[in-house]
DNA sequence: GATGAATGAGTGTTCATTCAT
DNA sequence: TATGAATGAACACTCATTCAT
């Protein structure tokens, strides 16, 4: 590489960081920013190590110093989505006070989150990869509990406070029904973005997280 | 392969097929039975061409006989799903008289697909390829089309016949909204299987077919 | 590849093989054959796939067609070997009618060996091999066996009839010695050529052969 | 590395050393004793740096400060070896006074040899490497020459007095025949623990050493 | 001297595809 | 039509080596 001063000193002045652990760090980061953008490219299967490494702007060697292998990285992405996700929930959702107020906030959400196109793609990814890799217990599972107790958490509980009193099993529920949710129109909007206007998702959504919420007072009856 | 005297005879007098023709035939569909279940299992990627023709009891020299490549195969499979559901929803929902009726027995409709493991990962393995591969212009946007025309057509139409009048756009909609439905919910049971009782389920699957059949008059306010 | 053709002309007329089963062993052997050379070049390690493909005038397609992987064609090698040598110990030594001349018999086909670099080099790597790699249990002890009981039974029975009747230990333990003298003397042959004369070289062997065919009647009192 | 403080002061307080150039010479010679253990283990080609300087609780840097590349403290161990050897060899033959003490002073010294496993991986280990690049001339032919002469002059001229006389040729024949008579047992020792009695590798040697000291006068006539 | 992040060439292995039979 | 040997491109991963600190 002849330019690596150049790209150190990048970092040195627009990063601001300096010592080799920031620098470490700073790749790191640039590396999983760049999966990001090939896994929901190619999928994960297709995503070419060379690929990511490239969109970063450093070699397959300096991915190796970062990571043990593809799907290290793979789940990077979601174990940095996770702590991201938990700050930006909480505040867009803390600012509403009544029902209806929550409610909207919260489709508002899952409205940006269904933009993203690429955050999108990268979702079904995993849930796909989960589904194909069930024998990648552990941090799978890891990963998998974190997000339904974070989603349950963090967005239902803080969303719809009356509900906190709910059990773990209602919650899990109603974090998965969330999920079917969003992932479905996820991927028709990506299979065929003209069959649904901006204004017939919202008016789903809408029908779907109501739904959701007005769900039995308790499954004990049933099941 | 030194047995294939064996096979052909065991087709002749099992299956019942003798001519040249027939006989080409079931290999073709053997083989497309087989490529359903390593597609589930592996996913379009991983699948391996030699594991589908081993699944059908044949070698690669037989899969390039009857399809030019993997892709090929892989959309076969869809083609022939359609002709299939054509037939099944029709007569699954005709006898049906009243809406009640009518909304039950497409809900009823949604589970067995739901049920069906292999098809629900084929189905989004498909969608996921599509949303990969916008190049594959043509063949894919004809399924797409028929798909969504069939799934619209025979599926909307019979069910909800006072819909009839409805302009091609909405009845596109309705489809891709039926889509989520099930595709969503698809996602989240593979993923974590636990998550949903067979209850939740069912008045998810009931709400959603409601939202979407009491979609307003028209759209043609908004978008 | 487009020498092929030729190829198949050189294997049809030459080997006199025509079905495809025939070519494909006689591809395996060309393989096996160039991996000799190439083995016996660089050694296991350092020995490159593509190098024993080409030097066999393949590929390294056609090379993982026969084997599985590189160790395959390593083990693949001995174990032909074990069945040359069979015939090979036998023929040479069954002419021998007095002790002195199956000594004599014996010592000069150690001579042989000894000459032929390629197969000492193969020898001293096949045993660092095998201690290297305690863990590739099954095949390697099978063949370890193989080889000293086809050295003592073949070798060390047929040359000395009047030792038949000694235990399994003794005979494991002369074939240890014997291969001590060979390796012994192969080793430091081969890293400085020029330290032994011929002449040297053959006493060695002689007082060594004699020196194990002396071993005490039993070693009962002993161990 | 942040302990690396601790350790130079493990070095100054433990080994005694506190000036630059004994903390540099002391890393040294952890990093060779680190090579010692990992290319015994893993042999040359497999041996990997890292391993090597982690054995030694230092970094890839320390290594490349102490020497130019891997092969660079594989000689560096042999030439250690030497020097030790002849102080070692010189000390435990030189009570011996009759020809009988001699030659068992010799047995049993090779007896010590035959046991240091280590030793033995390293040794035929090295030999493989001189066999296999004969191009690395220099240092190479310098080490075996050193070897040779080292072997010859220290071990038996010392051990032999009487044969002190005798050509170079002679000298160098008999060390070779010393290594074989070593080698060729610790490699079939190394595949094959169980195949010989310690009594018997004592016979086996004491026979060894018998034969080569007991070399014609001169080998004019012959050769 | 020592660190460890980064490099990049090298190679084992897989697998879709071809082709002679 | 069907076989399966052979091809060869593609890719994950390893590791000796460099270099800024």
């Amino acid at each position: 590489m002849n330019d690596s001063k150049t790209s150190v000193q990048i970092c040195e002045y627009v990063l601001g960081c300096s010592s080799k652990q920031q620098r470490a760090h700073a790749t790191r980061k640039q590396l999983v920013d760049a999966a990001r953008v090939i896994f929901a490219r190619d999928g994960f299967d297709l995503a070419r190590l060379e690929d990511i490494a490239a969109a970063a702007g450093k070699t397959r060697g300096a991915f190796y110093a970062h990571f043990s292998d593809k799907e290290d990285v793979f789940f990077a992405i979601f174990e940095e989505n996770m702590a991201r996700d938990q700050a930006q929930i909480t505040s867009s959702l803390s600012t509403a006070t009544s029902r209806q107020e929550r409610v909207e906030a919260l489709v508002q959400y899952l409205v940006t989150l269904l933009n993203d196109r690429e955050r999108m793609l990268l979702n079904l990814e995993f849930k796909a990869y989960a589904v194909r890799h069930p024998q990648r217990q552990k941090r799978l599972s890891d990963l998998i509990s974190a997000m339904c107790v974070c989603c349950a958490e963090t967005g239902i509980e803080r969303l719809m406070p009356e509900l906190r009193h709910k059990d773990q099993a209602s919650k899990r529920a109603q974090a998965a029904q969330f999920g079917a949710l969003l992932d479905g129109l996820a991927i028709n909007m990506l299979f065929d973005p003209t069959s649904m206007s901006a204004d017939q998702i919202l008016r789903h959504l809408r029908a779907g997280v109501e739904s959701i919420l007005a769900a039995p007072p308790e499954n004990l009856s049933t099941n």
